[in-house]
DNA sequence: TGGAAATTGGAAATCCTGTTCGAAAGTGGT
DNA sequence: ACCACTTTCGAACAGGATTTCCAATTTCCA
């Protein structure tokens, strides 16, 4: 519905929205924005006053274009302060029959900055697609960063750290995604003195490691979806040698889960595709960081 | 908005369509998922074998999370080659009530991806100790990236893209704490179909790998203080044998900085010795998906 | 300060969307 | 080949969302 703007319906209201107002905001001359960008350059010239409440919503939709662009009209005026007619005032202003054919604007723009998963890797047309794309990585990464601290399972991370603490061996295991995670968590935990075996499937050798593990040990195991590597094996393994197991995983729905004595679920966001690992690694440094705290003393 | 779903109207839903639906697809335990993550993870798990039409939904879906979160549901089953129903039932299969409630996951994981003036610096106090890390870690991780994009070098990136673009084989090197972030590059780098060698030094190879680098190669580096690794060395074999080097470092006092063609500066912050890699990692993605875009065509 | 014009708020009316339901078409097993 | 069951389709219905309209309020100018 919205993609599609009928132009029939737009140039009648357009001329009624005119003709009825005579000289006020609409005569102004400002034609209709045919792309977000456009609006943008209108709302940011400066040049237009705004009354208060219409204003409010020129703030509202500087700030928060995405809101715009999934809500219904009742959320966006509820969350701009407004009423919902004023929205449609807005939008007529500029040109739109109404709010749905206005809403599109933002709908194209969300769209087309969203890469999509699939086939046709869009040649970069504009010039900042670089740009573009490091932005949306490091807001993925702030996203993920952001969305730790709420809802963080505090009684499960000091039962980790504590386990973690009293363990005679910690095997830190990861593969694929999870690996950079593993591989910083060994370091870092070397580097504070506390012992560990990186499990790593150099030389395919990562069955015999954990056909080691004893019951005295702990595995600190980090895995992503989709759960096809051969993490869920080796816990498997050692969850039958009697070790301890912790995960570090992105849902509940991880095989690992059920293995585990303590879990820590850590959501990553993911721009077209690439995923961050900001959070895990936050949260995998507290960790090397609790224990390291713990075993000092 | 979309994003509160309303407990009491699912649970009722919920029962009902259990009811009605018997041993169905339905019945097979798929509890609800929260979020958008945790849909894909169910999703790629591979263990669902949905009907025809309804695997056709779930591959737009997985395709093509944007048009379902911005259309209605007559677009979207438009798209995906369904009918309207379909895309309802498949949503009630999941324990939603109907398409909307279901269509808010989509919704708010495209406005969470969405780098937004994210509202208020929530300023809550520590209720917990154990907190205080992690928080001082996010903080750390957050400093990082926000300072990326402030007086990034574009032209290096456009350049350290085409260059390895170019590349008839990229060697991807980097030791310590720069290690985990050459290992999510050289794993990013596979999945996009660009063939790459991550020189990690097992067995002690390396110098015996970059001693086979050609003319037509490139190097993509990454080295942190202190610049004690080996990770010069390798570089500077590298460069003698008239490899393109192509450096991400933390400092202009870098060593491998003269050997480079290109370089890009990546300022990560730490919270008690911990050091954030987000900001290397963020950057490293966007180079990897600027060479895939390339590439690709 | 008075009055006219512009702006705003709110409710009613209309349009459209999402959901439900029964029939038809597939599918697999005996 | 038949039967039971699942899946798909399409239309009717119900509910919500958008728009319109008018009264109330505010602003601005004389």
């Amino acid at each position: 519905m919205s993609g599609a703007r009928k132009p029939s319906g737009r140039s009648s209201a357009d001329e009624a929205a005119t003709r009825k107002r005579g000289r006020s905001l609409a005569a102004l001359g400002y034609i209709q924005p045919q792309t977000y960008e456009e609006l943008r350059a209108v709302l940011s010239s400066g040049t237009v006053h705004f009354p208060k409440r219409l204003r409010q919503v020129a703030i509202f939709l500087w700030q928060h274009p995405s809101e715009v662009a999934l809500g219904t009209i009742a959320q966006v005026a509820a969350q701009a302060g407004v009423q919902p007619s004023t929205l449609v005032r807005f939008a007529q202003i500029f040109g739109y029959s109404g709010f749905s054919d206005f809403q599109g604007l933002f709908k194209d723009h969300v769209k087309g900055s969203w890469p999509e998963g699939r086939g046709e890797p869009r040649a970069e047309a504009e010039p900042h697609a670089a740009m573009h794309f490091l932005h949306g990585m490091v807001g993925a990464s702030q996203a993920s960063l952001g969305r730790i601290e709420a809802g963080f399972d505090i009684e499960s991370f000091e039962k980790m750290v504590a386990t973690l603490a009293g363990a005679d061996l910690i095997y830190v295991i990861g593969s694929k995604r999870a690996f950079p995670v593993t591989a910083y968590l060994s370091l870092t935990l070397s580097q504070q003195g506390v012992r560990n075996v990186l499990v790593d499937n150099v030389g395919s050798t990562a069955l015999d490691q954990v056909g080691c593990i004893g019951s005295r040990d702990a595995v600190l195991a980090v895995s992503f979806s989709p759960y096809n590597s051969i993490t869920p094996d080796l816990v498997a393994v050692a969850h039958e040698r009697k070790a301890r197991i912790l995960t570090i995983t992105d849902s509940t729905f991880s095989p690992l889960i059920p293995l585990s004595e303590s879990w820590l679920e850590v959501v990553e966001s993911d721009f077209a595709g690439f995923r961050s690992l900001a959070a895990s690694l936050a949260v995998g440094m507290a960790l090397v960081q609790g224990v390291a705290a713990r075993r000092g003393t």
